[in-house]
DNA sequence: ATTACTAGTAGACGAGTAA
DNA sequence: TTTACTCGTCTACTAGTAA
């Protein structure tokens, strides 16, 4: 991403075109962003190429607003300025105790996992994960998270099954030492997955439904 | 401020370089802001000749921070993303009734900012300031406010003295009405002083230490 | 009034290289 | 190894202007 898109695009969003459309001309973007016209009606184009933003050209006035990748960009750098303003050396995040589907436990205890997390996080995981919803006030905080760097571990092949890479993030859970994972590439989810040396549902007496604090390191 | 000065800045500051000092080369800066480490070398340069960095210039590797004005930039962008992912439009800081030092009362009874606030604020001042100590944990939001616009009031002189510039901001306490002052150009405060048409600590039955939320529009 | 083309130019970039 | 100079290239800008 080129860094003359983002601040563009950080001023269409400021002047509210994060939101809705907003009537903006070239002229009027160009002193925003202290550059000509010109430059500006160039820049609209640039990201309208870019699918950063999306147009109404009108026949007086053109209106744009922000696309969700363009949202998306914008967020990426709101995340890196909150890491270096909000951050000591990790994140809580609260959440609820969920059921999973049962494939964490089916995943997990792959060998050609295991013995990676034995060796990259410190410890044999139990067979299973325990999942938790995250607060929707905390969702946020997930896509910090996933934009540090996390610790890869190697996906493999085995009896004719392809098992893709997975990113773990060191954690700690009542001072338990555990690991939250997800696939590299995942989608957005609210929900989490950890793995542990203990069975947590046993070791900490947890139901479905109880609240719970993740301290996930950085 | 150029854009490419706070790209290079906030990567130095994901680095660590907001804390303390870290070494990096030219070479690896390079690599991190997808240039070559000439330019790298370069924007070093750049950014020490705006005394956004200082550097200790070691025998085999140069060592570097950003200096507090570095840091304000940062900051003053955090605050604009801020803006677009947190606002809707207004901000509530929490904070404790303090004493003032009687100050503010000579200033509002002033006829030259007395008939700006009736103007621009749609009320006539009490002769005199509620003093607010903000909670820590709401202290960067008074950043926030100020980096919005405000409302000017002007200065004047009068009887041979200067009064400057003020900016108000309107805010509600308990659903009255009132605003936020502060000289044009204040540094750093953990204190807001608020203007009422009421007298706002009899109204509301205020003391001392008494909590009290401040609802600012934006 | 708009948007956005063309053309000319200033300045940002990296390669080569010195220290 | 470093940092940082010079210099040639090429990009990104603005002015002029069309639609």
């Amino acid at each position: 991403m080129d860094v003359k898109y983002t601040f563009a695009l950080r001023k269409i969003a400021l002047l509210g075109g994060i939101d809705d459309y907003i009537a903006i001309s070239s002229r009027e973007l160009g002193d925003a962003l202290g550059i000509s016209q010109q430059s500006a009606s160039k820049r609209i184009l640039e990201l309208l190429d870019e699918k950063l933003i999306v147009r109404d050209l009108g026949a007086r006035r053109q209106r744009i607003k922000l696309t969700s990748r363009g949202v998306d960009e914008m967020r990426k750098e709101y995340n890196e300025y909150r890491r270096v303003f909000e951050l000591t050396d990790h994140i809580t995040v609260r959440g609820k105790v969920t059921d999973g589907m049962g494939e964490g436990k089916y995943y997990i205890g792959q060998p050609g996992y295991t013995e990676q997390f034995e060796k990259k996080l410190g410890f044999t995981p139990f067979e299973g994960t325990l999942n938790i919803t995250v607060d929707k006030e905390d969702v946020s905080k997930l896509d910090m998270i996933k934009s540090t760097a996390g610790i890869v571990i190697d996906g493999f092949e085995n009896e004719g099954r392809t098992f893709g890479n997975v990113i773990a993030y060191k954690a700690r859970i009542k001072n338990i030492d555990c690991a939250i994972v997800a696939p590299e590439r995942s989608h957005y989810s609210d929900v989490i997955e950890i793995v542990c040396h203990y069975h947590l549902r046993r070791t900490l007496s947890l139901d479905n439904g109880d609240q719970i604090d993740v301290k996930i390191s950085l």
